[in-house]
DNA sequence: GTGAAAGCGCTAACAT
DNA sequence: ATGTTAGCGCTTTCAC
C-alpha cells in the first residue's frame, strides 16, 4: 500500500508538518528529529504524492521544452541534458513540439498554458524568437529561459546565447587563412534568426580580410539537404567558381558536397565545404565535414538548471542574465588549403 | 484571476458536480444545461486545474516515453506522433531517457516510478525488452504499451510490432531477384533484439533462394557508422568479394559505402549496399540509400492512443493486443542489378 | 522547534 | 437529471 505523509508522521511520532519540513529541507527542525523522520520515510518507502504537492504548493514540478525541430539531433541532445538536470532536482520535462513555420501557434500556446500547469518553460530556437509565445508566457507569468542567438533583442528572460555570428566569422577566417579568397555562402532558413547571424559573420570575416563579396556568391537555402545541392549548383555554375563554400548547417554542407560531386567537382580537392552544428551526419559522410561544434547537451542542462534556480528564487540569477555558449571549429576532411 | 470550477458553477447557476460532468463528458446532463455550463466556462476562460484533477481522480494525465536513443531520428519522430495523440486527448508526454547498455537502470526505474505518477508508459526499443523495467511497471500496476520487435516473447502488455525479420527478408530477396548471389551482412548491436531478427530474415531469404551462406559473409557491428566502415572492410578484404551488402541500419550502410570507397570500390557499380530505417541520412549521402522505411511517427501516435484507450477502459483493447507496424522497401541509388 | 487546522480545486459516492 | 458532502495528500498559515 502506498504510504502517505500521515503514515510517516505517525511512524516517526511527529506531526505531518514536521515531516513536510524535513522533506523540503526547511529550517527549524532539530537534527535528531530530522533523522527520525528520514528513517521513518525510508522504512515506509514513502514517496510524496506529486499531485498533492502540486495542488497545495501551487507548483507542478514540471518544465516544458518548446521546440520546432530545427534538427532532430539538436533537440534530442538538448532534451537529454535538460532531463538530466531536471531529474537531479526533482523536476520532469514535458516535451511540446510546435509548428513554427506553418502551424497554428495559437493553438499550441493554448495547449501549453491552458492545460498543463508547467512551472517553467525552456524555449529553443527558433521558437525563442517568437514574440507571441514569449508575451503569452510573460502575461501568464510563467518563468522561462531562452536558448537563442546572441543578438536577440528580447531581454525579457534569462537566455543562453549561441554566438552564431562569431562562429561563422571564425569559420570563414579559417578558410581565408588557408588561402581561399573566393568563398561562397549558402543561407539557412529566413525564419531562423541564426541564418542571418551566420551570414553576418561570414560577411564580416570577408570584410576584415579586405575581400570583396560578389553578391552572386550568396545562395538562398533553408537548412535542408536539397537546399545544399541546389545552392552548390547555383554557386558553381557561373563563369567563375569559388574555391570554398560555407554552408549554414551540416545538412546543406552535405548537400553541397553531393551537388558538387554531381558536377564533377571533388571535395576537398576541387572545392572546400564546411558546415555548422557538428551533427552526427558530419562524421558520416565522405569526406567528413569541417564544421562548428557546440555543447548542446550541456546547454540543455544549463537551461533547465537556470530555470529551476530562478523559479526557486535562488540568488544570483538575474532577470536579464545572459550566458554564452561555447563553440569550436572542428576541422575535418571537407576543407583544405587553397591551391590554384 | 484564475477561475475555478466553483466560479463556473455559480456563473452557470448549477452545482460544481454538474460542471464536472459536462467537462468530463459524463452522461445525465440535459443538452441545455450542458450548453449553459460550456458558455460559462468559456466566458470565464476556465481551465481545469491539473493537479486538483489528478489528486482527486488519482490520475495524472501524464504519459512517459522511456527510451534509450537508438537513433535520434527514431526517437524524435516517435515523440512527435505520441505528443500529438496525447494532446488530442488531454494528456501530456514526459520524456525519460535511460541508459540501457551501460547505465544504472535501477535508478532510472526509481525515478520513473517513485517520483512522477504517470498514468502509463510507452516503452520503445530496446527498452521494450527489459525484463527489469517491464516487471517493475507490472508490479506497480502501471499500464504500458510496448513498441517492440515482433517475436518478443513477453506478452504482458499490448504491443506494436515491427516485423524486422520480414523486412530483412524482403530486402534481401530484392537483392537476390536483382541477380546478386553473394551477399554480405553487417549485424546490429547484440543488445537490440532487432539485430538478431534482421539477421534471421537475411539468412532465411538466402535459404529460400537456395543460396549458401559463407560464415565469412557476416560481419559484427553495433549500429554505428564506424561499425559499417569496419564491417565493409572485413567483408571486402577476403579472397572473394560479395556483390552486395545488407547493413542492419542506415548509419552502418553509410559507413559501408565510405569503407568500400576507401578500398576503391564504387557504390552501386562495384557493390550494392542497403540499409534499414530510412533515416534522413539515407537521402543525404551519395548514392542515396536503398532502405526499409517505417511509419515511425504514426507508430508513436498509435502507441499513445492505445495506451490511453486502454487506461480509460475503452473496449476493444485487449491485454495481449498486438498490432503490426507496416514497412516498405524504398529503392534508391545504392543498389543495382548484379552484372559480372 | 513543533503542531493543529484550514484549505488547494477537483472527483467520487451518495443523496435527492 | 442534479446537488451535497467528503475527501485526495500535501503546504501554508498561525498558534504554541
Amino acid at each position: 500500500m502506498k504510504s502517505t505523509i500521515t503514515d510517516v508522521a505517525r511512524h516517526a511520532g511527529v506531526s505531518i508538518k514536521t515531516v513536510s519540513r524535513v522533506l523540503n529541507d526547511e529550517p527549524n527542525v532539530t537534527a535528531k528529529t530530522r533523522e527520525k523522520v528520514r528513517a521513518a520515510a525510508k522504512e515506509l518507502q514513502y514517496r510524496p504524492n506529486f499531485s498533492a504537492r502540486s495542488l497545495a504548493g501551487n507548483k507542478s514540478y514540471l518544465l516544458a521544452m518548446v521546440y520546432d525541430n530545427p534538427s532532430v539531433e539538436y533537440i534530442t541532445h538538448l532534451q537529454k541534458g535538460a532531463t538530466q538536470a531536471c531529474r537531479d532536482r526533482g523536476y520532469h520535462l514535458v516535451v511540446e513540439p510546435v509548428d513554427w513555420d506553418t502551424g497554428d501557434l495559437t493553438n499550441d500556446i493554448e495547449v501549453l498554458l491552458g492545460r498543463l500547469p508547467v512551472d517553467g518553460v525552456i524555449l529553443s530556437p527558433p521558437i525563442c524568437d517568437s514574440r507571441r509565445i514569449v508575451s503569452a508566457l510573460e502575461k501568464a507569468r510563467i518563468p522561462m529561459v531562452r536558448i537563442c542567438p546572441r543578438n536577440s533583442e528580447m531581454t525579457t528572460a534569462p537566455s543562453l546565447n549561441l554566438d552564431d555570428a562569431a562562429a561563422a566569422f571564425d569559420m570563414t577566417t579559417y578558410l581565408i587563412e588557408a588561402g581561399h579568397t573566393d568563398i561562397g555562402f549558402i543561407r539557412g532558413a529566413a525564419s531562423h534568426e541564426s541564418s542571418h547571424l551566420r551570414e553576418k559573420g561570414f560577411r564580416r570575416a570577408l570584410k576584415a580580410a579586405d575581400l570583396e563579396l560578389d553578391p552572386a556568391r550568396i545562395a538562398d537555402g533553408d537548412y535542408t539537404f536539397q537546399a545544399g545541392v541546389d545552392g552548390a549548383r547555383a554557386l558553381l555554375s557561373g563563369r567563375t567558381q569559388p574555391s570554398a563554400i560555407v554552408a549554414s548547417n551540416d545538412d546543406m554542407a552535405a548537400g553541397a558536397i553531393a551537388g558538387a560531386g554531381a558536377m564533377g567537382l571533388k571535395v576537398p580537392d576541387d572545392l572546400s565545404v564546411c558546415g555548422f552544428d557538428d551533427t552526427a551526419l558530419a562524421s558520416m559522410i565522405y569526406p567528413p565535414l569541417t564544421t562548428v561544434s557546440q555543447p548542446i547537451s550541456d546547454t540543455g542542462a544549463l537551461a533547465a538548471q537556470l530555470l529551476i534556480d530562478r523559479m526557486t528564487g535562488k540568488e544570483g540569477v538575474r532577470e536579464d542574465e545572459r550566458l554564452s555558449v561555447d563553440y569550436k571549429i572542428v576541422i575535418r576532411g571537407s576543407t583544405r588549403a587553397f591551391k590554384s
